[in-house]
DNA sequence: TCTTTTTGTAACTTCATCTGTTACATTTCG
DNA sequence: CGAAATGTAACAGATGAAGTTACAAAAAGA
């Protein structure tokens, strides 16, 4: 029911990392551009990582990077990454109510249906097309500096 | 990005006052299905009363009651009640970097379209169609008892 | 090899929310 | 008046988010 800053956090994550087109950027940086500590960064990166959406070197000159084109990454798959339960929460069975006992089968497919469709409008969103997006905003924003 | 409990109770208890049928049910035996504390139950019908869901009457032998037709009250209805805030996190803005600055009106359009894809599945679903289901459900499972 | 920089991760704190519980005022029936 | 029910406040415990400190491991470069 609450809304986790945690996906919007992994998009910026991701859609910096586009933006910047370096080869690696480091958490230091990201958090900057976020505002928050770069060992929040390092943590929502291990989710990514996990997924195979980021990369990352250690050591000097270490940083992190997409791990793939950003055509192919997508909301819904940052969301995954970072997700920790389900949309909504399944009913425990109470075997001795009708109603109780029977809740879960009666809004299990409601709820798979909200979640597909959830999927379907964040899968249509990729980092690739944020970014180019991105850069229409900024566009416009430096002609309005006279 | 947590899945309440809340949602899940309170369709529980709204299918719960259609599949009794009577003019009153107290929270008592509303919470003896839901498996939980009375106290809880009334927490959250309060939520459904602001919204004009649920009407519940004081003093002894009162109760609870469905305020609209069973055909009118949908799961949206429901989840807008009971949630307390919204389902994605909008990001502050930070002035210094272009990416920060912009990222809320860049991820506003597909969380926006996300909420509305969730409303329509959500809405397409109500508390007479669940009881209906359940009735089903129930004569099926009767005809198992030899 | 040694220093510096950076990631990876554990540990701790703080904070908010959910959930359960006790308590009690208020309301209504009989 | 007494019993039974709602309406709420207040508190405790559990869980998860978020920030911080600390440090091991890795890699670059002098």
């Amino acid at each position: 029911m609450q809304a986790s800053g945690k996906f919007t956090i992994a998009i910026h994550i991701c859609l910096y990392l586009q933006f910047k087109g370096e080869d690696l950027v480091s958490s230091q940086q990201i958090a900057k551009s976020v505002q928050t500590n770069p060992v929040v960064i390092r943590r929502m990166v291990g989710s990514l990582r996990d997924k195979n959406i980021i990369g990352s070197v250690p050591g000097s000159k270490g940083g992190f990077y997409l791990k793939k084109p950003a055509t192919e990454i997508n909301l819904w798959e940052i969301y995954l990454a970072v997700k920790n339960s389900d949309l909504f929460y399944k009913p425990k069975s109470n075997h001795n109510c009708p109603v109780g006992s029977n809740l879960a089968i009666l809004v299990e497919d409601t709820f798979t249906k909200a979640e597909i469709s959830m999927r379907e409008t964040l899968g249509m969103v990729n980092i690739d097309g944020l970014n180019k997006n991105l850069s229409s905003i900024l566009e416009l924003q430096e002609e309005n500096f006279c």
